[in-house]
DNA sequence: ACCTGAACACCGTTCAAGT
DNA sequence: ACCTGAACACCGTTCAAGT
């Protein structure tokens, strides 16, 4: 064969088909990649760089592909809207967060979403010394969660006795619906938090 | 040589050397593991059932060296002593994290925490139903947080234009200064939601 | 019971050879 | 420029052989 007339990969077909091959189960590789690409694994590196270039591949592709934009807004509405977006690309991708996590955000859809929300924090009232490390918070959060629906459906499973965790495990709900409900009360619990700071260290009329 | 009149192994010394390995930024494998402990890889098969048992000795074993364990208290005190030190520990092998955060936590001693936490909480008056949602919240932060740990120096590097965020990533501060900034803040913003969650909800007189 | 050494299937990557 | 096939160093794991 050698080179076919028109190409076999390009790097979309490529972040596409790593993306398929991690969301359906299988451990993510560059073999794994190649065979389903019915391609030679050197075929890969025409393209792309290498095993981690791809993995970030994914992470663009995710981003552009799932993330919704969130457009300026206040803040009070702007907040949870960006972590329901993010949460909501995470769920579709679940297993391929841990394999980004340890890695910068450089994606310029992610840094322009990051930057919408400083612009509102700043013009909500709060310090400009604080927005930062709020945002930070946020996202530590929004990867907390991320992970979490990448996690076994039973998060905790005692092997000893407790006082009060395991009973009240037992009728606790599971799975998505537990992910979700709680989701939900992180949400509620930063929403009241930032309120509370604004009304402590806020800038009156901004 | 073959079998030596004292064992060269046992799953402790291989949790710590395993454990030092990961600390010294060096990447995780059952081979660079018996290099270090001057051992053929097959050897380790007699004491431990592979690399991902060997990931959970690590879990465990970083644990019980590292994790202050906080005595029952007011829920008050007690919740920033419990996420604090988890931080502590997550602090002092930040490379662990990545490789642990996809599975279930059966750890004794991190069940006890987590049970003391719950007891608290219910005695605190917070609904029973709320209690396993709220520490699924403080679980999520834990890790996004320990996370944050392990992630570079800079975690954002805007290469766009931006209005609001570019400008305060210059001021702000980098590194550990930030990362202890950041967490600092998500505990206030956590213990103050907690509060007004329970003047919401919560039960009088528990 | 515990360690070695050979063997295996697989991994990510490089490179010469073909079009 | 883009793909193949051979080659390489390395990975995790199994197993027979030695004490």
């Amino acid at each position: 064969m050698a080179r076919p007339k028109v190409n076999l990969l390009s790097t979309d077909r490529i972040a596409d088909a790593a993306l398929d091959l991690v969301d359906s189960g299988e451990p993510f590789g560059v073999n794994a990649l190649a065979r389903r690409l019915s391609v030679t694994p050197s075929s890969l590196y025409n393209h792309v760089d290498g095993r981690d270039a791809i993995v970030e591949l994914m992470r663009r592709r995710m981003v552009e592909r799932d993330l919704d934009l969130v457009a300026p807004q206040p803040w009070e509405a702007l907040v949870p809207a960006v972590l329901r977006a993010q949460r909501r690309m995470y769920a579709r991708h679940p297993q391929l967060i841990p394999l980004i996590v340890d890695k910068t955000i450089t994606d310029p859809l992610v840094i322009e979403q990051y930057d919408i929300l400083a612009t509102a924090l700043v013009e909500g009232g709060f310090p400009a010394g604080d927005v930062i490390a709020i945002i930070g918070v946020l996202d530590a959060f929004a990867i907390g969660f991320g992970l979490d629906l990448a996690s076994p459906a039973d998060v905790w499973r005692p092997d000893i006795e407790t006082r009060t965790f395991g009973r009240l495990l037992e009728g606790a709900e599971t799975g998505d619906e537990r992910s979700d409900h709680v989701f939900e009360i992180g949400v509620d619990m930063l929403l009241e938090s930032l309120h509370a700071r604004l009304a402590r260290t806020g800038i009156r009329d901004a």
